[in-house]
DNA sequence: TCCTGATAGTTGTATCAACAACTTATCCCG
DNA sequence: CGGGATAAGTTGTTGATACAACTATCAGGA
């Protein structure tokens, strides 16, 4: 087995790739644990659950939406649930599926939240590359998502405000 | 407070970078919980220690190198001991520091299991890439690391093979 | 010398995610 | 109109990480 390595353009790639994935969801997670008592993946269910028509969605629909497993979006809504953020109802027409909405605190929460890590994103992220390595980036990350999720299971509606 | 939202081509950037973020560290973590029962995170400590002179480093600077706490260190560390692959020895002239080293079968374990890393970095990103867009990417995350690790105190001496 | 503060690590606890097992409901085909 | 197969969620257990508390050692100054 001849192993083709990384030339040295590709190896300071990687490693600064692997450098940012190393670091950056801390510091994201950190910020919103801090100003809002909500972990990223919290932040992103009710995200995706406000940007939903009704601010509603079918359990396994949310679940594809964050790429989270049944079981692990079963646990974090139940403890959403608990906090009031959000409420869980049988669905009409399917009685094994459950419809998960926003409550009026939900709402509230994310509308507060969100400016905070758009912030955030903007200070580590954005502002930091100039508008030409914006759509580089865009173009980058869409070739590695053309790898790692081929068919958009997960990146199809993300529309992280 | 009024909010600086992200335009489209930032949001467009931005989005599929979080996808990024979400899915890549699954991916590279299965390959190597399958073929090698490693956590990333231990890979990444035995590719430390290999490219140590002696293959081995204090706690401490191990800890520094990736960007791992302490404790959190200390148990992986001390399961990696069970298994026979590094091993822990007093360090002289400093009581209370610790020195870890790979031992033989470390060694083995970090040749057997690099190549199989090497090629899941190929086939998911270097490979996806243009060679510009090799060197687009290590200038964008270097300027995102300019923000998230302004002191590189993390990415300095970053080199996975 | 001795005392204070800082450094190096370990251990224990609570939180979060992955996996497996289970319950209930729906679908579809004979 | 059964009945097996599949789908939707929930619950329980285990493994992993963050955080806090603790022990032991070193360094430096009164």
């Amino acid at each position: 087995m001849d192993v083709r390595w990384l030339d040295d353009h590709e190896r300071a790639a990687w490693v600064r790739l692997a450098a940012v994935l190393e670091l950056l969801p801390g510091v994201l997670d950190a910020q919103l644990r801090r100003d809002a008592g909500l972990t990223h993946f919290e932040y992103f269910v009710l995200a995706m659950l406000s940007e939903s028509p009704e601010g509603a969605l079918r359990m396994s629909a949310l679940a594809a939406q964050t790429n989270a497993t049944l079981p692990r979006l079963s646990h974090v809504v139940r403890k959403l649930s608990d906090r009031g953020l959000v409420r869980r109802s049988a669905a009409p027409g399917d009685a094994r599926a459950t419809d998960v909405a926003l409550t009026e605190e939900g709402w509230t929460k994310i509308r507060e939240t969100a400016p905070g890590h758009v912030a955030q994103v903007r200070r580590h992220v954005v502002d930091a590359l100039t508008p030409a390595q914006i759509d580089q980036l865009a173009g980058i990350a869409e070739a590695i998502l053309g790898r790692i999720d081929p068919d958009r299971r997960f990146a199809a509606n993300l529309r992280e405000s």
